[in-house]
DNA sequence: TCCCGAAGTTCGATTTAAATG
DNA sequence: GCATTTAAATCGAACTTCGGG
C-alpha cells in the first residue's frame, strides 16, 4: 500500500465520544479528570478512556490552548547551524525545552541579517510564547528590540549581551576562560605566546583580551605587540578557520620566535595547527596550540586540542529556564526583570600542550 | 527599562482597525489587497497600513489558516543533532523549507526509542503538515507506520528506506559510494586493504559492502577476510570513533600488512587514524584511511580526510520536495505515491590517502 | 442526587452579504 | 445605482455552561 486516503484522519473529541457513545463533553471532562469527573461512573470513564486510546486520540494543541493563548512552542534562532558550537548549545536547548513539554521551532539565520529578519517576523507571526536566540554576530539589534519589546515576547541571548532593554542573556565568562587558559600556558613555561585574538566585531574577544591582559600583569609576563594579531571582521562562517592559518604564517614570516599561540577559539586553533603542521612544526613538540569552546572536533582531532570549554549545554538550559519563567511570569502577571547569566568555563587538557624543552 | 508591561500586547487585526478607525473586514481587505480594495480610496489605505506598520501587526499564521487546515510547520526528527550528519542535513531542511515559507519544529530523539515515541505524540498532536525524520537506527518502524499512516500526515525518511508503508525516503546511494571509494583506493595501487565495516543493524552497512564486493570482483581483487571486522551495534553516538580505534587495534595485533583502511564513516576513520598515530603509523605515508560522509570535521583535521561525500544539504532538499508535494496533492485531494530517491555520492580527495610506497 | 448532552464559547483572520451615504 | 464600508457568519477543535432526565 504506498496510496494515501483522500480523506484527512485527524481524530477529534467529537470522534472519541461517537466511539465511545457518549457526548464530547463527557469525554473532555473524563480526560481532563476534569472536578465534574467526580460523578461520572468508572465503567464509563472506562470505556472513555479506551476509546481515546484505540483511536490514538490527542488533543490538538492549538484547539486546546486556544483560550489560554498558549501554545507551547518556542522560536530558536542560530547564527549557523552549520557550527559545532551552535549544535551543543542546541543540545541544550532541546533538552530542557523537553523536560517542559515545550517544542522548538528552529530557524538558522545563516549569518544573514536578511534572513534574520524574515525569520524574526516569521516567529513573532505564528506567535511563539517566546525567543531564544544564539548570536555572536551583532546585527540583532534594534529590531529584536523593538518588535519583540512592543509584543511583550521574553527573549533571551546566548552568547552576547544586549545591555538596555528587555532581552536577557546568558554567556560563558570569556575574561574567566582566557586567565584559565594563560594560566595553563604559563604553568607550563610558556614565556612567548602568540596571540590571535578574535574579530573587533564579536563581543567576546575583548573580555576575553582582557582576561589575557589581567593574568600576564598578575605575573608578569611580557605580551609581545609583535605576536598579537586580530581576526578579521567576517560574516563567513569558516573565516576563523582561514583566518588561524593566515595569521600563523604571518607570525612564522615575522621569525618572531613563539613557543605557544593562544588562539580565540578552536576553529582558529584547528587552522593554527594546520599551518604549522605545513611549516614542519609539529604540536606540541615545538610549540603548544590552545583553543576556546571545546566544540566536538576538539576531542577528535590529531592532535587533540586543549581547550577552555564553555558549558554550551548549560547555556542553552539556562536559557530555556530564564524564558520559561518569564512565560510564567507573564500568565500570572507578574512583571520579569530581565537576567544576565555568567557561567564559568573550564579547562580541558589535552594533548596540544605541552611543558616547553628547555634542551 | 528593564521591566516588561503586564498586559499581553498581541496585535490583533481588530487592533489595527481601532486605531485607524475602520472595521476589521477593511482591514483585511486592504492589507491583502484583495479584490475589493479596488474600491478603497488610498487615503484609507494609506491610513490603515501605517497604522498596521505602527503597531506591527502580524496575522496569525494558526487563524489565517484555520479554514484552510494549514499551519506551514513541519516536524523534523534527527536522531542525534549532536552528529555532525544530522547538522548538515538539518541546514539542508532548513533551507528548503525556508523558500516555501516553512517553519520547521525540531526534535532530537537522542538515539533513544522512548523519546523518538514521545516526540512523535507531540509533533502529531500539534499538528504538523509533515514530517522528515532523520535516522540511521532502525527503532523507527512500526509506530511510525501506524500513528502516521492513520493520520495520513506525508512522511519522508532520510538515510533509511522503509519499503511497505506510505512514507518515503531518501537517501544516498551507499553501494556507489563504497565503488568510488574502492576504485580510488585502487587506483593508488593499494592491494592489501582492511575494512571496518558498519553495525549490522544499520541500513547502510550492507549496501557498502556490497559496493566493496562488486568493485573487488570487477578487478580481481582478493580481500582478507582477517582484514574484515564490524563496527558493534550500539546506541552510544560516539560509538563509531571509539570502534575504529579498537578494531584498528585488532589489525595491528594481527600483524597482518595492510596498506590502507576503508572505514565505515568518517567518525570510524579518525578513530583509526588516531589509533594509528598512537602506533607510530603515519597517515597517508605508511598508510592510507578513506572515511565516508565528509563531515565538516573531515575537511578540517590533520591530515584533512579523504571520504566519500554524502550529498547531505541536496538529501534534506530532497525530502522537503516530497512532503510539500504530498502536502499539496493532499489538498488538492490527489492521491500521493509514497517515494524513493537514492542520491548520487562524490569522492572527495584530501590528504588521508597516498600511493603506495613501493621502496 | 447523580449523570449526561446540546448548545455555545474561545481564539483571530477571512469572506460574504448587506447597509450606508 | 454606485462607491465604500461593515456586521456577521465561518473556520477547527476543545472546553464549559446549563438545564433536562
Amino acid at each position: 500500500m504506498t496510496r494515501r486516503k483522500l480523506k484527512s484522519t485527524a481524530v477529534t473529541l467529537r470522534d472519541v465520544a461517537l466511539e465511545s457513545g457518549v457526548s464530547p463533553a463527557t469525554v473532555s471532562i473524563v480526560l481532563n479528570n476534569a472536578p465534574l469527573s467526580r460523578y461520572i461512573p468508572p465503567t464509563t470513564k472506562d470505556r472513555i478512556e479506551r476509546a481515546a486510546k484505540k483511536l490514538a486520540y490527542r488533543p490538538k494543541v492549538v484547539s486546546r490552548f486556544l483560550s489560554a493563548k498558549r501554545n507551547r512552542t518556542v522560536g530558536v534562532m542560530v547564527f549557523d547551524i552549520t557550527d559545532p558550537y551552535c549544535t551543543l548549545i542546541l543540545r541544550g536547548i532541546e533538552n530542557a525545552l523537553y523536560q517542559a513539554s515545550y517544542l522548538p521551532i528552529l530557524t538558522d539565520v545563516h549569518n544573514q541579517r536578511g534572513r534574520f529578519e524574515r525569520y524574526l517576523e516569521m516567529l513573532l507571526a505564528r506567535p511563539v510564547e517566546a525567543l531564544i536566540v544564539v548570536a555572536n554576530w551583532l546585527f540583532v539589534d534594534i529590531d529584536l528590540l523593538a518588535d519583540v519589546e512592543k509584543r511583550n515576547i521574553p527573549a533571551v541571548m546566548i552568547g552576547r549581551e544586549l545591555r538596555s532593554g528587555a532581552v536577557s542573556s546568558v554567556m560563558v565568562d570569556n575574561e574567566a576562560g582566557a586567565h584559565l587558559a594563560m594560566e595553563h600556558l604559563h604553568s607550563l613555561g610558556h614565556r612567548k605566546i602568540a596571540f590571535i585574538r578574535g574579530p573587533k566585531m564579536l563581543g567576546d574577544s575583548s573580555p576575553r583580551w582582557r582576561g589575557v591582559r589581567a593574568f600576564a600583569r598578575s605575573v608578569n609576563l611580557e605580551i609581545d605587540p609583535a605576536l598579537v594579531l586580530d581576526l578579521p571582521d567576517s560574516f563567513d562562517p569558516n573565516s576563523s578557520y582561514e583566518g588561524g592559518l593566515k595569521l600563523t604564517e604571518e607570525f612564522l614570516k615575522h621569525k618572531k620566535r613563539f613557543t605557544a599561540v593562544m588562539a580565540f577559539d578552536d576553529m582558529t586553533a584547528f587552522g593554527v595547527i594546520r599551518c604549522l603542521a605545513r611549516a614542519g612544526i609539529k604540536v606540541p613538540e615545538d610549540c603548544s596550540v590552545i583553543g576556546f569552546d571545546d566544540v566536538i572536533p576538539a576531542g577528535l582531532s590529531v592532535p587533540s586540542l586543549t581547550t577552555v570549554r564553555q558549558p554550551m549545554e548549560a547555556l542553552g538550559n539556562a536559557a530555556v529556564g530564564i524564558i520559561l519563567d518569564a512565560v510564567n511570569a507573564a500568565i500570572e502577571e507578574r512583571e520579569s526583570p530581565a537576567l544576565h547569566r555568567l557561567l564559568a568555563p573550564e579547562l580541558v587538557v589535552r594533548e596540544s600542550t605541552r611543558a616547553v624543552s628547555w634542551a
